[in-house]
Formats: C-alpha cells, sequence, structure tokens
RNA sequence: GCGCCCGUAGCUCAGCGGACAGAGCAGCUGCCUUCUAAGCAGCGGGUCGCAGGUUCGAGUCCUGCCGGGCGCGCCA
C-alpha cells in the first residue's frame, strides 16, 4: 500500500532526527499515526500527522516536532515531490512523478491482482450468510444480507485469508414441519381430498405450486401412504424443492456457497446431545419447570436460555452451539456471522455458549445488518411471509436486475437501515449511482476500442513516459486508482463493504472528469501512450472495485 | 423497563480522532461537427438530535437525555 511506503518514509526521517539530537529520544519508537489524503487538495496529495500524534509524548509544540521531522525528510525523492508544514502541524506530502508513475505499472503487472494484499497471510476465515429458513423463497431482507456477505468474504479473499461461504440450513424443527403439513395439505387439496389447512401454514403460491409438483411426479400415490411416512416424505421434497429455488435464485444473485450445512445432521449423528453433556458435566445447565437452561448469564447474557424444551425437543440455540463447535473443528480460526437485525438477540446467548466451552470469543464475530424498507415511490410496500404478500428477492432481481441489487445492498452501512425505492431504482436512468460507475468503464473500453481500431497499439510499461501526467485530472485520477490497496483493506478490516462503492463512484468521477477535460487518442504518439495506459489503469481499477462487490464491468453500454 | 442499532442538506445516504462537513436525487443555468452527454461545469441549500466530558483537535470516542427501529418466546 502506498500509505505503508509514506508511513515508513516519514518514521525513518523520525528516527534520523532522533539520532541526530533534533527530536529528543521520546519520539521512538515511532508510534502509530495516519497517512490519508486531506479532504483540500491545496494541503498536497498526502497528510501526515505524526507531529500532532508525537506532541504530548516529546512535549514539545506540534509544529516544532513536524519541522525536526522535516528536515529529516529527504525531498524530492522517487517518493515524494516536496513536503511542508502546515496547519497545526500537518506534513503536507506531494508526491513524486516516479511514485505514480511507479504504481501506475504496478497496476498493469498486478492486473486483476491489483488492490490485494496479503495481510491474511491464509488464515482460514468461514462467513456464513443468508441461512434464511428454507419455509419460502428469500425475500429482499436475505438479498442484504447476502451482497453484504458476499462482499466481504470477497474483500477478505483479497486481503489472503482463505475464505469458506456457508449456508446454514434449518431443515429441523417447527418451520419445515409447518412447510410440510402446508404443502401436504395443498397437495390432498389438489387430489380432491379434503384437507385441513393448519393454522401456522404458509400461504403463499410456492406452497402450491409445490404440492402440483409432487401430483406431477407422484400422482396420488403419496396419499395412499401412512401418515408419519406420507409426511416424512414430503417434507423432504418440500424441502429439497425450497433449497433448489433460493440456490437458483442465489446463483442469480451471483452467490455460490462452497457449503449448505443441515442443522438436522447435528441432531442425527448427536452433536446436539454430546454439547448438552458436555455442560451438564460443567455444571452449566440446570432443569427448572420441566426445561434444561443454559446458565447464560454467567456468559454476559441478561437472561439464563432454554436449551430443551418441557416436551423434549432441542431448541435452535441448543443446534447452534456444535453447529459452531464443528466451524472450529473444520479448521476455522475466525468465524463471521452475517446476521439480520432480528437475531441481534441471540448473539449473547451463543457467544456465551461457545465461551462456556473454551472458544476465545475474540474468534466468533457477528456482522449485523438492519433491515431493508422497500419502497415505491416512496411510499411503503407491505411485506408478510406468513400471507405470502412479499416481494422476493427473485422479484427484486427480475425489477431492477443483479448489478443494481447488489450495488445498493452494499453501497450502505450495514448497521443502519436502508430504503430500498423499487420505482427509482427500476428507472433505467443516471439515477442510478451503478450506471455512473458502469458508464466509466465502458467508456474506457470504448476508448481502447478506438485505439485498436485506428492501429495505435497498447503501450508498453517500459518505454512509456508517465511523467508526462501532469495536468491535475491526470493526476487526480493516477492517484485515485493507486489508492485501491488501501481502500480494500479498509473496507475488508473493517467489515465496511460500502467504502467499495463510495471509492468506486470517486474513481469514476476522477475518470468523467479528466474525459471532459483531456483527450486520449492524439497525433502526440508520447503523450497518447502515457494517457492510454492510465485509462487502462483505471479500467483495472474499476473492474476490480466492481468485482469485490459483485456487479459486472460492462464494457459497452 | 432492559439490551443492541440509527439520528448529518428538502429526500436517500457517505464521511478512517485531523485542516473550511460531502455525494446523489430534487430545483435553476451553461457545455455535444472531435475517443459514448448514462457525461462535465456552475448556483443555491447544514445549530452533524440535545447537553456535558476526554483530547492539541470530536460529526467521529465516553456519559446522560430526547426521538426512531429491532430484540427481550420452552419460535426460527
Amino acid at each position: 500500500m502506498l500509505t505503508q511506503e509514506l508511513r515508513a518514509e516519514i518514521a525513518r526521517a523520525a528516527e534520523r532526527a532522533v539520532a541526530s539530537g533534533d527530536l529528543p529520544a521520546s519520539a521512538t519508537p515511532v508510534p502509530p499515526f495516519d497517512v490519508e489524503p486531506p479532504r483540500d487538495p491545496r494541503h498536497g496529495d498526502y497528510a501526515a500527522n505524526l507531529a500532532l500524534v508525537l506532541a504530548r509524548a516529546v512535549g514539545r509544540p506540534p509544529r516544532e516536532i513536524g519541522a525536526a521531522i522535516l528536515r529529516h525528510l529527504p525531498a524530492p525523492s522517487e517518493l515524494v515531490d516536496h513536503a511542508e508544514l502546515a496547519g497545526q502541524g500537518f506534513l503536507n506530502l506531494t508526491l513524486a512523478p516516479s511514485c505514480l508513475s511507479r504504481w501506475l505499472r504496478r497496476v498493469h503487472a498486478e492486473d486483476r491482482r491489483f488492490g490485494h494484499t496479503d495481510v491474511g497471510r491464509g488464515r482460514r476465515v468461514l462467513v456464513e450468510y443468508v441461512s434464511a429458513n428454507p419455509s419460502g423463497p428469500l425475500h429482499v431482507g436475505s438479498g442484504r444480507g447476502g451482497a453484504v456477505g458476499e462482499t466481504v468474504a470477497r474483500l477478505l479473499e483479497a486481503l489472503g485469508y482463505r475464505v469458506s461461504r456457508e449456508y446454514y440450513v434449518n431443515d429441523y424443527g417447527n418451520q419445515v414441519d409447518a412447510l410440510a403439513r402446508s404443502v401436504e395439505a395443498r397437495y390432498l387439496e389438489a387430489l380432491g381430498r379434503p384437507a385441513a389447512f393448519p393454522e401456522d401454514g404458509y400461504q403463499g403460491a410456492y406452497v402450491v405450486e409445490i404440492a402440483r409438483q409432487i401430483v406431477r411426479e407422484h400422482g396420488a400415490q403419496l396419499a395412499e401412504v401412512d401418515g408419519a411416512e406420507r409426511f416424512s416424505r414430503i417434507q423432504s421434497i418440500a424441502l429439497a424443492a425450497m433449497l433448489a429455488d433460493i440456490r437458483n435464485t442465489l446463483e442469480a444473485f451471483g452467490i455460490t456457497f462452497d457449503t449448505w450445512f443441515s442443522e438436522r445432521t447435528l441432531h442425527e449423528r448427536g452433536a446436539v446431545r454430546r454439547v448438552l453433556e458436555e455442560l451438564r458435566e460443567r455444571d452449566l445447565v440446570y432443569e427448572q419447570d420441566g426445561a434444561l437452561w443454559f446458565r447464560a448469564t454467567r456468559f454476559g447474557d441478561d437472561k439464563d436460555r432454554v436449551l430443551v424444551r418441557g416436551d423434549g425437543r432441542p431448541t435452535y440455540f441448543a443446534a447452534d452451539i456444535p453447529y459452531h463447535l464443528d466451524k472450529y473443528a473444520r479448521g476455522f480460526e475466525h468465524l463471521i456471522d452475517v446476521w439480520g437485525v432480528d437475531h441481534i438477540g441471540d448473539v449473547a446467548r451463543l457467544r456465551g455458549g461457545l465461551q462456556a466451552l473454551g472458544k476465545d470469543p475474540a474468534t466468533l464475530e457477528f456482522l449485523i445488518h438492519q433491515h431493508v424498507r422497500l419502497r415505491n415511490e416512496g411510499e411503503a410496500v407491505r411485506m408478510s411471509k406468513r400471507t405470502g404478500e412479499f416481494v422476493t428477492l427473485r422479484d427484486l432481481l427480475g425489477a431492477v436486475g443483479r448489478d443494481a441489487a447488489r450495488f445498493f445492498f452494499v453501497m450502505t452501512s450495514p448497521g443502519a437501515p436502508m430504503d430500498f425505492d423499487l420505482a427509482l431504482a427500476q428507472r433505467r436512468s443516471a439515477d442510478n449511482p451503478v450506471y455512473y460507475v458502469q458508464y466509466a468503464h465502458a467508456r474506457i473500453c470504448s476508448i481502447l476500442r478506438e485505439a485498436e481500431r485506428a492501429g495505435i497499439p497498447m503501450p508498453q510499461a517500459e518505454g512509456t513516459d508517465l511523467a508526462l501526467l501532469t495536468s491535475p485530472e491526470e493526476r487526480v485520477l493516477a492517484k485515485r486508482v493507486i489508492m485501491l490497496p488501501d481502500i480494500v483493506h479498509a473496507a475488508g478490516t473493517r467489515r465496511e463493504p460500502q467504502r467499495l462503492c463510495a471509492y468506486a463512484r470517486e474513481l469514476a468521477e476522477a475518470f468523467h472528469v479528466f474525459y471532459t477535460q483531456c483527450r486520449v487518442l492524439t497525433d502526440d504518439a508520447t503523450l497518447t501512450a502515457a494517457r492510454l495506459m492510465l485509462v487502462d489503469a483505471a479500467r483495472r481499477g474499476l473492474r476490480n472495485t466492481l468485482d469485490l462487490v459483485g456487479v459486472a464491468a460492462a464494457e459497452r453500454m
């Protein structure tokens, strides 16, 4: 990362200042400090706050410290053209032309890997997301979880982690039982037989559709078999149908999971029972009112939690503990659960359950995303899964397309509730920020096609004089492109995928401004070569950013 | 009542303890015989919910309050 190079350069200057007696020894070891682009372009390309950070420890005014560091900072150098002391003690740096050139060449050399780093060092991370109950089609809230989870997974891969994507299938318990009873009733109805539709049943048309599918494939045959057997067979058919639908929808959304983990298997192979026994041995459970309770309050939860109900059936929580133990057992060092806000109350108990069994809470992380409020021309769209009146993720994809949906879901902070206005997103117009970014990419591709048509060869990294790129528009574009590694690092380590969308927009803006000010294909062959390399670097930066968000980098629009 | 999250321009939202708080939309004004006008340039628009505190420095961190959302089940 460029900021790391600059940070190291400034830290070395501070060390030299200490060595020469210009700064007291208390300035070393050099503490962490920020190097970032200032808001005001008059403050240079990057600003460092080391002098301000050191003021307290050194006991001297920041400007005095900054002046001492500045005296030992070589400039002009290959990295920094010039540096100046400003404001309360900022060191404002202007990058050397050779620095921009070197990084632009790096963009070409690394191509699809530009922006990637290796802070993860191959550590294994499991990202679990979506994990919606297979009792109905995915709704738009799952779309947000999917987009956020997928982008976080891609960010972590770009940071050098080995990432696995997992969907936890709740194929056990009340909800899938209700699904099976609903399908069973519709099946019997379809055969013209009397059937009472269950009170807690799912009303949606998809239930009728699954019932029809069973009629097509099995006729009346299943109606003849014994009740328990029939229920079980219908349940597995219904489950398979729902999961196929969910999987297809997610694939259309650009998301593919490595693992679909079945909750049922945890019960069947005794993993739930073993965890209960272990908790009992450690005296972390007690019986009350016929139920088995976990002493969650010992681990920071605000009340104890039921593991086994009075009727002997384990709760969802009881299976969640062995599920997460299984993740660790499979070799993952760090777990990220991307959950909807409706599960926020379950975080403390799961954290407590795993802590009780010796797992380090720091290795289990929750990324909670808030609700999506659907709107149509500003008016709220009512949704209810039970009555079947809701907008599915598939509906959304059909209406606004995958690119707009992915970009919109990632664009806002996961922690803030978001409004998704269907009518607005359906208007395929400039209102939509995703087009602004895609359009920049398409324009670059158009220039490259035009260059090819005119027989202008793509410049080679060696022999192209990038020092010709001196106008403000060219420098801003170059600087934005080479920021990508820092952006990916911040977005990934802080789990703030929305930074990618903000950056994509800024990079596109820098290109559009450049485009209106600077002509790429000119009679000047050396300038043309330099600008071709610049826009080709911008193309790679935009494409790599959009790849992380899951949005297509359109070559024509 | 308790817990978590959110309060930033008319609307939807960005904003990494740093310098004069930004974008898009909406409104108004200009710019296409030249690589895509899905673009660019400009004009307006703010007590960053309120009050304290920490800090050289707070929209950002801490505390309290106000407003909103979600959760607080032997549902998932």
